[in-house]
DNA sequence: AAAACACCCTGCCTGC
DNA sequence: TGCAGGCAGGGTGTTT
């Protein structure tokens, strides 16, 4: 999510007021909307102009209103709704400089810049709507943890679930936006052990709201975390690899104790820890 | 109902 | 140098 917060950030003065020109595809399906559906894109986005842009959870959203100087072309509440899954990117780039591989959708602008979503694994997705807040995928999303959450309301949530609290925090119906990345990170610095049954954390709600918070504000400040391929819509890394704690850190020394960083497999996901500072 | 798992796709790294 | 296998920051649909 401070990837996603760092992209919006970047891309919103950029973008508002900007016209939309053009709509190109690379045909390829993505992931998380196959076929990609460019007809409804173009309709929608073409000859329209960028109200702003926001983030919801790990989702992008840019709002658009129609262009007084042509067609009618979008509705009120109309947008784009984007998402990066594991490998996507959002650039913002001279119309003439070469495209990236694997970029598969492509908004020009009408001053002749582009927006281009690339995507190797196209595990993404860029979807029109005409009612943009209202797609299924934001429906169900849980309170952002920046935002709309407090203590009690997460203590609750706590309470109701025996599932680990590594997989609590993954899943995107309980809290709104932490990746594998800063779950491990606020685990660690709330001292909770990530297989812990959630409902047993719950007097450590505050603490472990705390520790999210502390992790979410220092990545974005950091511009977000690149391990590899994340860049910003300017094309700029992030500082937050260095910050880490225990993410991608197997082997390594606790910050705090020394003891070596451990790595484990929970639900498929790799999880970092410290066996002395997190224990059980 | 909730939790575990397979799957989507490509690229990169490791070890043989 | 080549190849197989494992791994990756995420979300969905199916099974248990």
């Amino acid at each position: 999510m401070p990837e996603v917060e760092t992209v919006v950030r970047t891309l919103r003065p950029q973008l508002a007021g900007a016209v939309i020109a053009a709509v190109w595809s690379s045909g390829k399906p993505l992931r998380l909307n196959r076929p990609l559906q460019l007809a409804a894109l173009q309709r929608l986005c073409v000859g329209a102009r960028v109200a702003g842009v926001r983030r919801r959870a790990k989702y992008i959203l840019m709002d658009l209103t129609p262009d007084t100087d042509t067609a009618q072309v979008a509705s009120a509440g109309a947008g784009v709704l984007f998402h990066l899954g594991m490998s996507g990117r959002l650039r913002l780039q001279p119309g003439e400089s070469p495209r990236a591989a694997h970029t598969h959708v492509v908004l020009r602008l009408g001053d002749g810049r582009e927006l281009r979503f690339v995507d190797p694994r196209r595990f993404g997705c860029v979807r029109p709507a005409r009612q943009v807040d209202a797609l299924p995928e934001l429906a169900a999303l849980g309170p952002d943890p920046l935002h709309d959450l407090d203590a009690d309301t997460l203590r609750a949530a706590l309470a109701s679930s025996r599932a680990p609290i590594k997989a609590f925090l993954l899943d995107q119906r309980r809290v709104a936006g932490l990746g594998n990345i800063y779950v491990c990170e606020a685990l660690f610095q709330a001292r909770v052990h990530p297989a812990t049954p959630s409902c047993r954390v719950r007097g450590r709600a505050q603490v472990l709201l705390a520790a999210i918070k502390d992790t979410l504000i220092t990545a974005i400040g950091n511009r977000g975390t690149t391990l590899r391929d994340y860049v910003d819509a300017a094309g700029a890394a992030g500082d937050n690899a260095a910050a880490l704690l225990v993410y991608g850190r197997e082997g390594g020394p606790c910050r705090a104790c020394a003891t070596p960083i451990r790595r484990v497999v929970q639900s498929a996901r790799s999880t970092f820890l410290c066996p002395q500072c997190q224990r059980r």
